[in-house]
DNA sequence: TCATACAACCTGTATATACATGTTGTCAAC
DNA sequence: GTTGACAACATGTATATACAGGTTGTATGA
């Protein structure tokens, strides 16, 4: 919260969140907002441009920025967002399962990932179970060369927490992969999967904002509760 | 390609594209670039900004700004992008077979979307096949308040093309969902899938620049080819 | 030798200004 | 009544300047 701009946008977004700004209107204009934040009409454009980005408003020409509808955007899978931030933002009555904890070489054939050596991680496993129900199947492979030791405790609350609240790793960006795939055995018990149902495979690698690699995650979903919402523009440079 | 950032854009995402900036090398300083394409450094940050955003580079503070690895993000089914565009991109073997071009109602249950009165279509119907096999079931509902009649033709190559290129229509933003479901007994004709084998839905409602609703999307994928390769950044404001 | 201080570079943020360009409403001329 | 010119206001782009703060290598001092 330490930049204007980001304090701006923040206060936008819970405008338009809280309906004080409803959908459809349109917001004070460029000149007007930077009146009443006592800042420039810079400033103002940077929030009013992440907003953009974030699907919150439309800047039209002319005219000004309205508004969106973002009622659907309930369920940000897209992104990088830790199981525990949608949780706590759901409101969702979940938990987390530990099953394993160890040091693990990440298996690279599955990353389709090109390296010299191999690369030494530690290895955490976890189900994700909503209302009863396991849903997501979390592997995750830190690296060894970012984080030595990761304690159980971390990894029953939240890794990111720890990551970037005490180990002060700034997380970056991100790829994700994602396909349908042929369940293991172990799969099909941990998920409660119907036999011959398929399961729906993310896969990312993540990086810190040096650029090193950092972590590799496979999250196995169940195909009926998979569900991944995005927002997306049209060509942001023409 | 009237802007100049927009152009300088273009120009170093090429040269980083053809390795003339290799991957992990640092780009010129944001004033030497400054230099080079003789205008301010703030047009430098905007093009940078916008190289960022895609991930083609990584900006550290206090060094400056790095070149990623992108060679993964070549199947970008994130973003807009028709199906055309795609093909010409990745040089693929594919065509297209319109089976149905009628006037519908956008049914509206399909895609969880409120409204008062039926919303007259469009209905455009097209598998998209690659190397002979059929891959992508597309079912189009284009509202009859923006485009009142398809050409045969026009299906039969690219609608964006037709929409953007013919009729200046501007198209903005999209929202998108991605779930796994259960076949029809048309869907698992037309995609020659195996009993029991589940399809890919992506369902998306696309805008126009003035926040005018203006087409409903249904792509039906076979799930052992389905691919979705996405690029996320960690909180673009904090 | 080692640590501290500092200069030189980088990106990040904030502000001010100017002009271009799209949208809307008004008002006069036809 | 319709058209056209125009003013008022909106966002889009480009430039200049200033300072904050992170990174690196060098020089100075104990």
């Amino acid at each position: 919260m330490r930049n204007k701009y980001s304090a701006i946008y923040h206060d936008l977004a819970d405008k338009i969140i809280h309906h004080i700004y409803p959908v459809g209107s349109y917001l004070p204009s460029e000149t007007q907002l930077a009146q009443l934040y006592g800042t420039s009409r810079e400033t103002i454009r940077k929030a009013l441009s992440a907003l953009l980005t974030n699907g919150f408003i439309q800047k039209i020409r002319g005219k000004g920025s309205v508004v969106l509808n973002l009622q659907r955007f309930n369920f940000p899978v897209s992104g990088i967002t830790s199981f525990k931030e949608l949780n706590q933002s759901q409101h969702m009555n979940s938990s987390t399962k530990v099953l394993c904890i160890e040091d693990q070489y990440v298996p690279l054939e599955k990353f389709d990932y090109q390296s010299d050596s191999d690369l030494a991680a530690t290895y955490v496993e976890r189900l994700r179970i909503v209302n009863d129900e396991p849903i997501v199947l979390d592997r995750d492979y830190i690296l060894k060369d970012c984080v030595s030791k990761i304690p159980y405790e971390v990894a029953a609350d939240s890794l990111y927490a720890y990551f970037e609240g005490k180990l002060g790793l700034k997380i970056s960006y991100a790829t994700k992969t994602i396909t349908v795939e042929h369940p293991t055995k172990e799969e099909t018990q941990l998920l409660a999967l119907e036999p011959h149902q398929d399961v729906v495979v993310v896969r990312s690698q993540t990086y810190l904002e040096d650029t090193t690699l950092f972590q590799f995650t496979e999250s196995i979903h169940r195909p009926d509760k998979f569900n991944f919402v995005d927002f997306a523009r049209r060509q942001k440079i023409n």
